[in-house]
DNA sequence: CCGGTATATTGGTCGGACCAGTTGACCTGC
DNA sequence: GCAGGTCAACTGGTCCGACCAATATACCGG
């Protein structure tokens, strides 16, 4: 298949270059950024493209700008929002951080079946349509991208049943996550989107609006789900520990 | 008290001024942008600010860029992270969006007895140390702005001790959203934050690294806590309709 | 109707100037 | 000696005007 061609803007890649040396722990929280002028010459680009990363590092949450004085690191642990998540999960060899994938399946782990509960709540007959016209297309002999597309819809449409625009921004925040490492998670989870058994359930329960179902079934299915990730990451972790 | 004066940089101004007008739908998604150029005009600013502006813009998930085609405004829904939940709970006219803050209440409701948890099993002598210090600090004759401050250095040390990156970046969006109405919060949990004894059962659940109980106590605590939250928020829509 | 082509339009980059706060060395007067 | 003022050298903030690069549109020719 073909996919699309990434062009990235030089202020683009002036900020990766600094989210990356901040996140590498290169600059420590505290420390002063160079001069904008001196970024110019070292990186070679213009001024308005350094000050375009520095913006966007500073709503980031990475640096503290103040006019006249220098621009200063701060600690992203303390500062920065859900929007780096998909930053600190892979680093710029392109391994991936077993702890904050963990956490993040951690956070995933808690929150979908509350979502699903909220949608039973909400508006079940609006989702539960929805829902069933996703399940629909998910036929088993079909490829497992496709499934994983299909899956991905099915808790979105969870999710906007919800309600909860918070939990709607978290899940964009996470998907905006998953995407770097797309293939990955296709691979790892194959087996579970193959189970349309558990979507079903879920769907049902929505469409009962029977709230406490429609929590245990995505619970199951998160569960289930999780444990399949956990079991990757230790595998993985196991592994980067030999080499 | 003195509080800090508020600068703002025109970039900063032409930024909340385009993410208001696309919150407020006055841009809907799909539409596309003013050009920059135009958009100097209009805003009478140098082209540099409108363009740092709209990086953010782009950044925050809330417009698609391209060169050579118009920019154009997304769906916010869909894209945005969590960090937007600050800019979505207030707006213009500083009225507080009440599905907006009960979303938020609910994640944080579902959230906070789970870190407590993790935090009993992550690091529980580290983490109760901490909690504690803070603890001891609390004495129910200071003002309720110093208790204030105290309690969520409480569950800042909860959700570091938790070890859970995706929680802790997640509690650093809630706490920005927190910030634009932070006297308000002060008066509503007034009654929360002198209620020291909460604080010390979670503490000391977290001590004897006994996850069901910190669960437990965790959820007491936020219950309460939400109820308080969700019963302003009732009387506040009520009094909004009738205006 | 299709495909190419010229042109206008839009975002991306450049450099060089000046404005506006901050810092620190230095001087002044008590 | 030291509080306070002064000035020069930073730093980020804003501006201008030019040109590059990708895209959209109207038009032309086959």
């Amino acid at each position: 298949m073909f996919q699309a061609v990434s062009k990235q803007s030089l202020s683009d890649a002036v900020f990766d270059q600094l989210r990356e040396r901040i996140m590498r722990e290169d600059l420590r929280a505290g420390d002063a950024l160079p001069p904008e002028r001196l970024l110019c010459e070292l990186l070679n680009v213009n001024r308005g493209s350094v000050r375009e990363a520095i913006k966007r590092l500073q709503q980031a949450g990475l640096v503290h700008v103040r006019q006249g004085g220098p621009t200063t690191v701060t600690d992203y642990r303390r500062q920065a929002g859900t929007d780096l998540l998909a930053s600190l999960l892979v680093d710029a060899q392109g391994r991936i951080q077993v702890h904050v994938a963990r956490s993040i399946v951690r956070m995933r782990q808690v929150l979908s079946p509350e979502i699903a509960a909220d949608a039973a709540t909400h508006a079940p007959q609006i989702t539960a349509d929805r829902l069933d016209a996703i399940v629909a297309k998910m036929v088993p002999a079909a490829p497992t991208g496709t499934l994983q597309e299909l899956a991905l819809s099915f808790w979105e449409a969870l999710v906007e049943g919800s309600g909860n625009i918070a939990y709607q921004l978290a899940f964009n925040s996470l998907r905006r996550t998953y995407e770097p490492i797309r293939e990955l998670m296709t691979r790892m989870l194959e087996q579970e989107f193959r189970n349309l058994e558990s979507f079903r359930a879920i769907a049902t329960a929505v469409r009962k609006a029977d709230r406490g179902a429609a929590f245990e079934q995505a619970r199951r299915y998160i569960n289930h789900n999780s444990d399949a990730i956990y079991g990757f990451l230790d595998a993985y972790e196991r592994r980067s520990n030999l080499t």
